[in-house]
Order: structure tokens, then sequence, then C-alpha cells
DNA sequence: TTATATTGATATAACGTTATATCAATCGTC
DNA sequence: GACGATTGATATAACGTTATATCAATATAA
């Protein structure tokens, strides 16, 4: 068992001093070729691998980022982390993924970690409630951010989100283009900014027809809340004909309710969902949804956090992604409209 | 913009040496009350956080794992991935994920910046056809690993692996049982070490029962491979009566596909899945499929790495989780068998 | 020829910690 | 009151790199 390599071994296995080894290595300064091959073949003899902690220490750069999300598990955000990892390991940087659980408790001792660690960058949804003292200790140590999908109150991150409002708009506007009147939001955390933003477009639409009714419904985003509670939602608004989602899951799980009950997505009850993942083409009947381009999320991310570590001072930024209605086979006009 | 704190700027403000700060934080050596607070309290003022490249570097520890995985949707590693952090994170370490997506060549860079970065530990989910030198390269670097779902076949790591052969046969027996004959084996790369075993375990159940048939089907494990192959399937052997499947969403995509054509799973053809993710439950008709256990998986996992890290040498080990068979609503006896 | 660049290497110090050794001051014991 | 033990702090060196300055040897220019 022999003790790892490090400059100094390598350097007198090639016969040369350790810097020179360190300037081969990188391949930076001036060196002649006979040297170079030296180093280079002792290198591989010794299986020599630099040191990540120490050369950051001392040069300053960093080449990992980090990701750290509500959840690990969606779908959504797998195809987020697929353009983040792409973009950046093209620039030589390893992405390395934390999950939060959209809990403060494990979000701040994640980021107490992370901080430690001193990564170069972090691209973040900060969960929910996330309380100021977090923020600042992100601000504190002036570590480049970038957050997604949920932007935080009280600090400037650059941010990408999604053009929420407008998506919700579309949708509603096309439920009441086909006739529809008595239309629910459905699911979704009543803190979520992110919801308050789509419940917006909803109700921006819902004026313009002239309607009063908003009704918004909270429940959890996932598949078996969207079964339990969509009988809850009936039972209370018996003549309710479409359902905007506030998530794809919580939408599939009311198609699988409404279809236990006998009754058939698009013909008695329009639905439309939200993210688009992959399920909803795949469900029968196909969930009508909003798509929201996640691997063109990611590689916008990627380049922002690239953008924010060359230029830490430059003004913040903010765009928003593109949606666009996909029109499946759960909507139609309402039932009795003929 | 003031600079980041150091363990000497902290020194200087609490009026004390650096060791004497140093250990304060770190609540070791023999420190009085009355300094104690000062640094403590100059700390808070700060936002003192320790450099742990630093920290790591001089006193070798290391507190972060990670975990390389082939794919960072897939439901049943994210339950792997709760047990694996709930329980490292009680003991201090820091887990972060990286993503392989299953390709040889993203999993070299991502090991390679792996070892560079020096964390203390390696979760690893091996890609498929992983070549003899990415494993040396872990062994030379002498870092605590244990694999997980699939084994190396070059190196001896800690491994945790499903008794995938006790489960298929415990299923195909029950197929069997219940008046099946004609039973196939769908879906999974035909590389894969795992499948092979589930294979076996499916063959050793139909040579019991004297069935000569051992038709096998490649196909990728996702859902709309299910509902593709399965036509493919169907046309080449219409007389089969039921499936084990190499994963949930392979055998919910054929689900799908055999009620898109009127027939129902259970009644016209009986089908078992692997994995029990949360869909299986909720679909309709609700999967009969194998349990695995996930979470407890990576509790396992936790305190096989934490074993391996308080003491390299020991002699390798390997263990098995049990499965369990779920009845549901996709098995019953062959149509034409009463 | 002398002065000036250029090339290819090296010596030294620094990054922010922690391990080890050391030291002065206080304590208890006989 | 002399001695060793304990307490609470500090000085120093080391972890493995890289930035900077330096230097001898050669090449180029005036």
């Amino acid at each position: 068992m022999t003790k790892k390599p490090n400059l100094k071994t390598l350097a007198q296995a090639a016969g040369v001093s350790v810097p020179t080894a360190s300037q081969v290595m990188r391949g930076t300064g001036r060196i002649s070729e006979e040297t170079r091959k030296k180093v280079l073949k002792a290198a591989e003899r010794l299986h020599y691998v630099p040191d990540g902690r120490a050369a950051s220490m001392r040069s300053g750069e960093k080449r990992e980022i980090g990701m750290l999300i509500h959840s690990i598990s969606n779908p959504f955000n797998a195809e987020v982390i697929s353009g983040v990892s792409d973009h950046l390991e093209r620039h030589g940087y390893l992405v390395s993924i934390l999950d939060s659980r959209d809990d403060v408790q494990h979000q701040k001792k994640n980021l107490e970690a992370f901080i430690r660690s001193s990564r170069g960058g972090l691209i973040w949804v900060p969960a929910h409630d996330t309380p100021k003292t977090t923020i600042d200790m992100l601000r504190t140590h002036s570590i480049p951010t970038v957050t997604f999908l949920r932007q935080s109150k009280f600090a400037q991150f650059d941010h990408i989100g999604l053009k929420n409002t407008e998506a919700t708009y579309t949708a509603t506007r096309h439920l009441i283009d086909l006739g529809h009147r008595r239309i629910v939001y459905f699911g979704g955390e009543p803190h979520s900014d992110v919801r308050q933003e789509r419940i917006e477009g909803f109700k921006s639409a819902m004026n313009e027809c002239g309607s009063d009714q908003h009704v918004v419904w909270d429940a959890p985003d996932d598949k078996s809340s969207g079964v339990n509670e969509l009988h809850q939602l009936l039972k209370q608004h018996p003549h309710t004909t479409a359902l905007i989602c506030n998530g794809d899951m919580i939408a599939l799980g009311a198609c699988f309710a409404l279809q236990k009950t006998g009754k058939a997505p698009g013909k008695d009850l329009s639905i439309i969902g939200f993210d688009d993942v992959q399920d909803a083409a795949l469900a029968t009947p196909a969930l009508s949804t909003i798509s929201t381009h996640p691997y063109e999320l990611g590689t916008l991310l990627a380049k922002t956090i690239l953008d924010r570590i060359a230029d830490p001072l430059q003004p913040v930024k903010t765009s928003q992604i593109e949606t666009q209605l996909i029109l499946r086979d759960t909507t139609a006009a309402p039932s009795g409209s003929e």
C-alpha cells in the first residue's frame, strides 16, 4: 500500500523541481519538450492526480458548481440538471447535486456544508419559506448564485423563471374559448410564489370573460393527492367543468380519480397540467399540458452562472423561459354546451 | 465588499491566537469559558465559516461522501438517496450526487473530478460495461467505495445488491401456481448483470414446472418502450399469458398498450413489475410488482461506507436486500384455465 | 563586442487550516 | 514551601498546491 503520490513525489521521480512538475501538469509556463515528456511519463507511472483542494486554495479557482434543488426525483429537475451538466462539463466544471427536500432545515445544513466546501457557484431552487438568515449567510460569503423556478424575496440573485402568468393565462383563455366558465385552479401550496403567479394568469383570464368565480383549491402537487382531493373538490363545487392544474402529477392523479368514477377526462371534465413530464404524453387519455423546455432552462442557467463567475459585480439579470400550450386529449368543449 | 474572514481575522477580532480560535470553533482542547465566548461572539459577528478545503487537507478528514449513480430521475434511486442522506447527515457528512447517465465517458470524467476533489468516500452504481481502467483508477487512489445494484467484475468493493434471482423465482413460481405456462421475461438490456440474475430465477422456476420455453425479450426499461415493444412481442408470441418485467416502468407501459387494444391487464395478460415505484400502486389496474425497500438499502449503504472508512483494511463485505412480492390487480389465473 | 531579450528552469512564500510541542501560571500534595 | 500535575493558552510546522520573483544560459540586436 504505497502512499498517495503528490507533486513532490512526482518531481523527484521525474528529476525536476516541484514548480516545474506543476507547470507541466497544468500546461502553463515555458517548458521544453524534453522535460515535459519526462514529467508526463512519471505522472502516468505513478497515477498522479493533483489535489484539487490544495490547488483551489492556492489559486482561488474553483472547478465545481453545486445545484441545490427541492426534489431530486422530479423528472422536470432531472432534465434541467442534464442541461446544466452538459454545458458546464464542456467548460471543465464538475456539477454536483444536493437535495433540500424542500425543507428549510435540510437546506440550511446543506448550504452550511456547501459554503465550507468552497465551491465555485450555486444553482439553486430556494425551499418554500426560506428565511432571511439563510439568504444573508449566502450573501455574506458572496457566492456566485443563480436561482431558478423560485425567486427569493430577500435578495437579488440572478434568476431564471418561467412565464407562469402568461402560461396559465393562455391555458385558461383556451378553456374559455372552448366554452368553459366554471374553471378551478387545482393544486399547489398556498405559500408558493410560483403558484401565485400562475393564479394571477388564471384570474386575469377569468376576469376578462366576466366571471367572478375564482375557485382555487390547495393540495400537494403529487399524484396521490390528485386522486384524493378531486373528490373533495367535486363535492364542494359539483358544476366544475375544467381544471387548470399546478403540475402534471396532480393532473394525472385527477384523471385517474375521474376514470375510477366512470367519467372521462376531456369529455366530462377538461384538465390541463403543467410541466409536460414524460407520462403526460403516455397517459390514456394523453394529458393536455404546458411545456416548459427544461433542458433549455438548464443551458441558460449554466451560461448565467458562468457570466456571474466571470464578473461578480455586473448587474443582476432575470430572464424567463417561454412556455407552450400542448393540446392533447383531456381538453374539449364542456358536455352541456351544444 | 469586505474580504472573506479567516481564522486569522477571527483570532485578531477576538484578541486570541489562531490555534485558540481554531480550537474553540471545533470544540476541542482546553479552553476557558471566557475566551470561548469571546471567540464565538466574534465568529457570529464576522459570519465566520471555516474553509473545509484547508481543514481537510491538514487534518486528513473528509466530511463529504459522493454518490455516482446511473440515473438521477429514477424514483428508486431517489429513495435510496434519501436513506443514505438521512443516515450520513446524522453523522456530520455532506452527501452530493453525480449523474453518470449510464455512460462510461461521463462516468470517467465524473470520477476523475471526484478523485481530484478528495472526498471521503464513494457510493456507486457502475455504468454498464465499465472498463477495467476506470476501476484501476479508483483502486489506485484507495477511495472507500461501496457499489450497489450493479457489481463490478474487475474489483472487489463492498457491495449491496438485491436478491434478484430469488425475487423473480418467487414471482414466476406464483404465476405458475396460478396456472400460467407461457410466461415471457420482458425488458432490460442484454449486457446487464442484474438482469441476468433475474432471468436466472425466472428460468429455474420455469424449469421446475417442466417448461422449456424461456422467452426473453430485450427492450429499454422505460414506459414508452413498454408501449411499443408489447405489440412486437405479442405478434411473435401470441399465446403468451403472463409477463415478468425487468422494471415497473416498462410494466406500466405494457399495461397501457394492452388497455389501448381493449384488453385488460390481469384478465387477458398477467403482468408483474419490479421496484414498486409510487405509480405502481396508483395505476389502474394497480400493478403487481416486487418491492425492494430502497430506503433501507440506502441506510445499509451509509452504514457500510462508514465501516469501510473507519477500517479500510477490513475484508470486503457483500449483502443482499430482501425483496417482497406485492400482489395487486395485474395478476390472475390465465383466462382459458377454468 | 557589449548590452538586451528570451528561454527554461528553480527558490521562496503563500493559501487557511490543524497537529504537536511548548510554555507560563495555577493548583494540590506532602 | 518545594514538587509534580493540571489548566489554558501559544509558537511552530505541516498539508499540497500555485503565484511571483529570480536566475543562469543562450539567443538576438546594436
